[in-house]
DNA sequence: TTGGAAAGTCAACAAGACTGACATAAACTG
DNA sequence: CAGTTTATGTCAGTCTTGTTGACTTTCCAA
């Protein structure tokens, strides 16, 4: 292969975790794996006439309470309508509280019910359980190093974003 | 925290790694992840009246000419109807071709067309690229790790699929 | 005070999953 | 050879979740 020539042994050696072959297994990986991260909350939701976007929403209240409809709709990317559909039947069924802002009468803040509290740990704890599992399986390095490859995948936006989850004032 | 008597205390240094909080972060990355990992694929299919449906039946079609269509049907875990929509366009529009089997003549082999394999290069070129940036960035330890991680995240059927993917007859 | 921007809501539509029923052809089995 | 199973394709209908467009309410600034 013409385009080895002029590398070093070392730097072909050091590179061959980059090779198409090599990025093909991590993209599938990705794919199955993601399969294997949502099942579990999705078999859940079944049979309770929600989905995939309500455990979304579900938990990233849990996450920051009290965040407006607009910051939960960076953080999902998805539009206010599509949003608005999914918050509305959370909050019919009681799950989400909306209390409309003190200081800005626009804004709605959300906060889980005990219900939706309830819901979100059923959820949660399945997750958890696979990803426990997983990391318990992979042990302390390799977790490290997942960690850090999920990250700089991440859009430099998203990355932002989650990174300052953490940081929400509550 | 009454959990954590009678644990000495290289335990629970050991098990740092697994507690929930590391967990949410882990399940956050993996959600903020994958959508990076989407993106521009799905941006390059956006004008092309293709979606990601399309684009999962092309990259698997690629990776395993020749298989069949309930191969594939195992692979993507959907139904037929759903994937026969997708194949039914991709092969109208010539970029996958199905051919009536030689042994079997029931089963359908698929095949990317040089069109079909033409789109099958932007697409995963978009991909990959965001892949080794962030492989690159991590090293090859944490891309180990990553590694490690998906496998042990997927379901035991699924991972069988995922390591079984290389093995396929051509 | 009025006009624009921002937050949220309602309605209609599209993609892509699903189920169920059925059709066809080929392979297999007794 | 008759009957069953398997592989595939199709039609019709539903569900979730995304989209855009049009609208109200509220806030803020010229």
């Amino acid at each position: 292969m013409a385009k080895t020539l002029g590398m070093s042994r070392q730097t072909s050696e050091a590179l061959l975790y980059l090779t198409d072959e090599q990025l093909r297994q991590g993209i599938e990986a990705m794919f199955f794996a993601y399969r294997g991260f949502t099942d579990d909350p999705d078999r859940i939701l079944e049979g309770l006439s929600y989905g995939r976007a309500h455990h979304r929403a579900i938990h990233f209240i849990n996450c920051a309470p009290g965040t407006t409809v607009n910051n939960l709709l960076g953080i999902l990317a998805v539009t206010k309508q599509s949003l608005n559909r999914v918050l509305r039947g959370l909050v019919k069924d009681g799950l989400v509280e909306a209390r409309v802002g003190d200081k800005d009468r626009r804004e709605r803040h959300l906060y889980l019910t005990d219900e939706g509290a309830l819901l979100e740990q059923t959820l949660s704890d399945a997750q958890r359980a696979r990803m426990r599992a997983a990391f318990r399986d992979a042990g302390p390095e390799a977790v490290a190093g997942f960690r850090t490859v999920l990250e700089a995948m991440m859009n430099d936006d998203l990355r932002h974003q989650y990174q300052s989850l953490r940081d929400y004032p509550l």
